[in-house]
DNA sequence: CTGTTAGCGCATTCAC
DNA sequence: GTGAATGCGCTAACAG
């Protein structure tokens, strides 16, 4: 039973090993990987330096978290990273890990709820030291995992219901009145509110929002409709028969997210619908290439990277042992009116 | 020195709580959450089951894999996650993986050496199975690094100076000639490639075949140039210049890649320079609004989903021993034409 | 069928 | 200054 080893497989070297090949023991090299200090004497060190170059050497992780049940890993569950939505969040959590020391590891659910569980499972697994989660859905299932997992968490976005914890989110009822309220100023008449079926929080409070200030302005028209992004057909069907429904009137839409702006916009285009003539287009999260679609395309854009920035401090916080009462933290939307949105 | 515990440091219950908590030895437990078979009597796996969701236990994957000495995990390095294009392949690494049954951790090097670095060593220390690498550029710094971790790996888009190591690609000679050809076919007369300063071999590449093909049709004019991709002033006065100097010619600009497109679009709309009227329009890579931005976008769409699966299957590949000499898998791009280099 | 034992690689008392 | 010994949580021989 030789050093045999598997033809891919590179042996490691061990502490002991370069213990030996330094003559020493393996507490000295431990030291002179963290203590370090002046505990060790001039040659000590250099020998055990030589050592560690010559072999290669890597502690392992493993086992330096296992004997430390610390990690300095945070995760990071994104439910759908195609979202630029969602990257953007992703750039400001990566900051601030950046800045406290932390190593962010970040996986994608797919908007599946099983994978949400499989990571919410595997990182706690691994013992991270927290996990920031852009939750797929507030769908009961995924509860019972979440609270399972019973370590420092934060919330994006979306919230889960009957689970208490820190969410970090956009002020939903001011930034759909900013929205609402733009779009009637420009003089649209027929308002009608896109979203996804998704059962998530945002969605219900975006469009709770839009119909009560709807409610004060009688003497204009509501409407509402959900529809799968990736059913295509229902999509323009819906467009036609609302733009028929009120031809006489100006028509404007409101998607509920990026993603579905989307869609809608190539949808009209396919229609043949000219935003900013035909009818108003505007929508939540702000999109890269607003500006060069046609007139260019109104949208209410999120602090995003502030709001990654914020979910970790607050996890940090949570991670030190704050117990503060949990938190909704919700920062205030900017709306970006362009010609899509234009007044007559 | 009871039970005493940090205030949001939860207790995690071991395999020898779930043990004595059933009344049994360790062994017994990890039989039943691993060879489980059916070496265990009906009323000990009963007692076990119970102790467990009692607990609420779940192993510790730390432990699990120090003895293993398997994680089954795979590492993704991701150069830029703000590039749609990355995004992409990520989707393709990440489905492959759940087919294997294998974790997919996403990194994001920002682009920047030291977080490759950072990375690459965090994942090898972690002992992950293997690593699939989006690199920052091929400079020697990240080299040394790259070799150090000898664990398998393979690399995306990008290659690596003096590293052998697979990578899988765009076929860049064809994908350009494809685009050149085309440029050329619908009458542009002067051409413009478009590039960040980035020492990539992708852009060498692609600027190489560009100039190449264009000396076999000497009646027409070939420009190239570098631009920081935030410098907008420097992008803007560049389309100026360029415009001026061929004020007589049809022109047409090549964007290196998607997200240069993007900017370079962005600053033809502030300069009030109509793509598919005043000038050509087209780039590397497709991109989801390609047809929304005024008469749409030509682009050169990339095979990204089926990219990443290729690279997780050439990775596992290696995991699994396999030694066959370092391979260059090259795919086919497909141009998508719209009205930004349509002819006259 | 089931429990005892011995490490995986490392950090850490505690002696020398 | 330095090293031997112990245990983190788990799996796998090896006995009963």
């Amino acid at each position: 039973m030789s050093k045999k080893q598997e033809p891919g497989a590179a042996v490691r070297a061990t502490i002991r090993d370069v213990a030996s090949a330094a003559k020493t023991g393996k507490t000295s090299v431990s030291r002179y990987l963290n203590g370090e200090k002046d505990l060790l004497s001039d040659a000590l060190k250099e020998r055990i330096g030589r050592a560690i170059a010559l072999l290669d050497y890597q502690p392992s992780q493993m086992a330096r978290s296992l004997k430390s049940g610390q990690t300095r890993l945070i995760g990071l569950i994104i439910a759908d990273i195609t979202n630029p939505y969602s990257v953007e969040v992703m750039r400001g959590v990566e900051a601030a890990c950046r800045q406290e020391g932390l190593t962010l590891l970040v996986c994608n659910t797919n908007n599946e709820l099983d994978q949400e569980k499989h990571y919410l499972q595997l990182l706690s697994s691994y013992r991270v030291d927290g996990i920031v989660v852009n939750a797929v859905g507030m769908r009961e299932a995924a509860i019972s995992t979440l609270q399972q997992a019973n370590l420092p968490m934060v919330l994006i976005d979306r919230k889960v219901a009957n689970f208490a914890c820190d969410v970090i989110g956009l002020n939903n009822v001011e930034a759909t009145q900013m929205m609402t309220d733009h779009l009637l100023q420009q003089g649209f008449e027929a308002l009608l509110f896109i979203s996804e079926p998704a059962t998530i929080n945002t969605r219900l409070e975006r469009l709770r929002t839009f119909l009560q200030r709807m409610q004060q302005s009688p003497q204009h028209i509501a409407e509402q409709c959900e529809i799968e992004i990736s059913n295509t057909e229902a999509l323009e069907n819906m467009l036609r028969e609302f733009i028929a429904r009120h031809s006489d009137k100006r028509k404007a839409v409101m998607c509920v997210n990026g993603t579905l702006t989307l869609q809608v916009a190539r949808a009209m285009r396919r229609l043949g619908i000219v935003w900013g003539q035909d009818i108003g287009l505007s929508g939540f999260d702000e999109l890269a290439w607003a500006e060069l679609a046609g007139v260019g395309i109104t949208t209410l854009k999120q602090p995003t990277y502030e709001m990654g920035v914020a979910a970790l401090s607050q996890l940090v916080a949570r991670i030190q042992g704050n117990t503060d009462p949990v938190k909704d933290l919700e920062f205030s939307g900017e709306l970006i009116a362009r010609g899509s949105t234009a007044a007559r």
